[in-house]
DNA sequence: CTGTAGACTTAGGATCCTCTGT
DNA sequence: ACAGAGGATCCTAAGTCTACAG
């Protein structure tokens, strides 16, 4: 009782609030001292459960299903070989998944073809078997058209009709997308259990267009407390287990089969649970800030070290740190699309110039990252790391492990030896938080408005996007639309120019009247203004969208950023959170928005 | 040490929804 | 009122990292 009365003090000594809150902490505390009981309005004024105790209670309504397959109907018609044939409902199904997809490039893959052709015939009967034999004799263009037609019906619906459809979802969200977790109503992030369909790798993956099978209650565990309501299974079907482990943060749990890897049902970012952890995480990388020059410069001398395995580790760092590379698992060959990380890199991914534009010791990398992004970067580095890579490279084929000595257990079990909990991870959350601190510090101009701002935000945003490589497909829209913008810049510069005139024309005309003179002056020339900062506007979307063609500013706000630097950064310069935040982002960041003021530092 | 299961974070694309300009 | 652009949200794949068995 005293230390979460403590826990609390210190709270509100650390964040400096404003008196009002201060005065509800206190209020809090005395509460608490009284009644023994957890009285805080937040989760972050909440005291932590002992060690590796997730939670205390938990109850919740179980997944919810995929709904059950609905047969085509009679006049839809699959062929093979130009004839007509009826499917069993198992083949049909999974004729459907690959129907709907026939306008998708995953399609036109031989691999996708082929997986998909492969797991198609296990769900046929014995007759279908022998029949279908070849993919490219089948015909699933009337699958594909019902579909079509299908989703341009619904799209097409009355508004009365969408809006029941609303509901019907509503009435779901409310019913299974929320679990009660020590007190709080917390809202579920994946309530829906997976539906079947063909499974969709990305980048070059061997298993594109595998059959992800149907899950069935039988198939899930369902975790919560033992003193809770345990979810009722649909009717007619079983729980694979029912399980009361505190422990573990998921409420189900089912097994895939394309990897065999598990897939649970989790809390969304603004629970408590995810709140706390992404909250620890950033105080993890603020530990790493007060050591990170000591890190520096230990594997700085570690690239002199006799031992290559430590040589590798300090150069492996070095990229980590310094190019914000992933750490880089090993991962099993044939099992998923071939791409790399940090302590996985082959000697193929670099290329070494001694000299290159005009720069010494230019390392060129070229590999695909997670989610197959390519990672493409000239960097000149020091000498030494130069010349270690020279030697880690000899005698080797291309598709030999460039760190031959090296894993990510070992970088991480050295990391965990210079900072309690730091693995390879937190010089990503590390860098680009503080890379955003020192952007915007450097980007902000206190007597611009409110727009040129935002802009400098997104700057600095972008930055650290750039940083770690954070990419996406230019939309396919981005050459139209931007001509757009082109023209409304034009034509507006245009209009103020011409209004400009008038303005002058106006003075002359109404030369006659003194006092009818001045206000028509301030009244054209308050229109300009308007008009100019219009302009302005504009003009500062359109560099905004160039900048931001095949960047992907959500992924770093959302994983990477400290929020409170943003926090931070808004209330000293005026910005309104919700011009940064979005509603999504703001539950996801309610910890940081309510505790930080603007002195906050990373 | 090595391999594997498990739990959790991070990621881009797909789809839905809303706002804007016509 | 309507289309369509772009942002918000959903979806689930693909990583990281730890624990544990052998």
């Amino acid at each position: 009782m005293i230390s979460n009365g403590c826990r609390l003090l210190c709270a509100l000594l650390r964040t400096r609030r404003s008196p009002q809150p201060a005065r509800r902490l206190l209020t809090a505390i005395a509460l608490r001292v009284k009644s023994c009981q957890p009285a805080a309005r937040h989760w972050w004024e909440e005291k932590n459960h002992e060690d590796g105790v997730k939670w205390k209670f938990l109850e919740h309504r179980g997944p919810f299903f995929a709904p059950p397959y609905e047969p085509l109907p009679d006049d839809v018609t699959f062929y093979y070989d130009g004839q007509p044939m009826k499917l069993s409902p198992a083949a049909e199904e999974v004729a459907t998944f690959y129907g709907k997809m026939l306008d998708h490039e995953y399609t036109t893959k031989e691999i996708f073809q082929k997986n998909f052709f492969t797991d198609w015939r296990t769900q046929m009967n014995k007759d279908e078997r022998k029949i279908i034999k070849h993919l490219e004799k089948c015909d699933f263009s009337e699958i594909h058209k019902y579909f079509f037609d299908k989703n341009e019906a619904r799209k097409a619906l009355p508004k009365e009709e969408k809006q029941k459809l609303k509901e019907e979802t509503n009435k779901i969200q409310e019913e299974y997308g929320f679990c009660t977790l020590d007190g709080h109503r917390e809202k579920i992030g994946n309530f829906k259990i997976e539906p079947p369909g063909l499974f969709r790798g990305r980048g070059d993956h061997p298993k594109m267009g595998m059959l992800k099978l149907r899950i069935r209650p039988e198939d899930v565990i369902i975790n919560c407390s033992s003193d809770a309501k345990v979810p009722e299974p649909p009717p007619g079907h079983k729980w694979k287990e029912v399980r009361f482990d505190n422990t573990v943060t998921w409420l189900a749990s089912w097994t895939e089969n394309i990897q065999g890897s598990i897939k649970y049902i989790m809390l969304n970012p603004s629970s408590k649970l995810k709140g706390e952890k992404d909250w620890q995480k950033y105080e993890t990388a603020r530990r790493l800030k007060n050591v990170v020059d000591q890190i520096r410069s230990q594997y700085r001398l570690d690239w002199k070290s006799r031992e290559m395995k430590k040589r590798q580790r300090a150069v492996a760092l070095y990229f980590i740190d310094k190019l914000a590379l992933r750490a880089g698992n090993e991962k099993e060959e044939g099992e998923t699309a071939d791409t790399v990380g940090c302590c996985s890199l082959r000697v193929e991914h670099i290329k070494l110039f001694p000299e290159l534009d005009g720069q010494q010791y230019v390392v060129e990398f070229d590999f695909l990252g997670k989610d197959s992004i390519r990672y493409y970067n000239k960097v000149p580095v020091e000498k030494e790391v130069f010349k270690n890579l020279k030697l880690f490279l000899e005698n080797k084929n291309p598709d030999d492990d460039l760190f031959d000595r090296l894993n990510t257990s070992i970088v991480n079990k050295h990391l965990q030896d210079l900072m309690d909990g730091l693995t390879a991870k937190v010089f990503r959350t590390y860098n680009a938080s503080i890379t955003l601190q020192n952007q915007l510090k450097a980007l902000t101009n206190e007597d611009d408005t409110v727009a040129a701002k935002i802009l400098s935000y997104n700057r600095a945003n972008r930055a650290v996007a750039l940083l770690c490589n954070h990419q996406r497909a230019p939309p396919k829209t981005f050459e139209k639309s931007m001509q757009n913008l082109q023209a409304k810049v034009q034509s507006s510069q245009i209009y103020a120019c011409s209004s400009g005139c008038e303005q002058s024309r106006t003075v002359v005309r109404s030369f006659t009247t003194d006092s009818s003179i001045s206000r028509e002056m301030e009244k054209k020339k308050k229109q300009c203004e308007r008009l100019e900062e219009q302009l302005m506007k504009l003009k500062l979307q359109a560099t905004d969208k160039e900048e931001n063609k095949q960047i992907a500013l959500g992924t770093s706000k959302l994983n990477y950023l400290d929020p409170r630097i943003t926090v931070a950064w808004c209330k000293k310069y005026g910005v309104p959170i919700e011009k940064i935040y979005n509603k999504t982002q703001r539950d996801k960041f309610a910890w940081a928005i309510d505790m930080t003021n603007e002195d906050f530092e990373f």
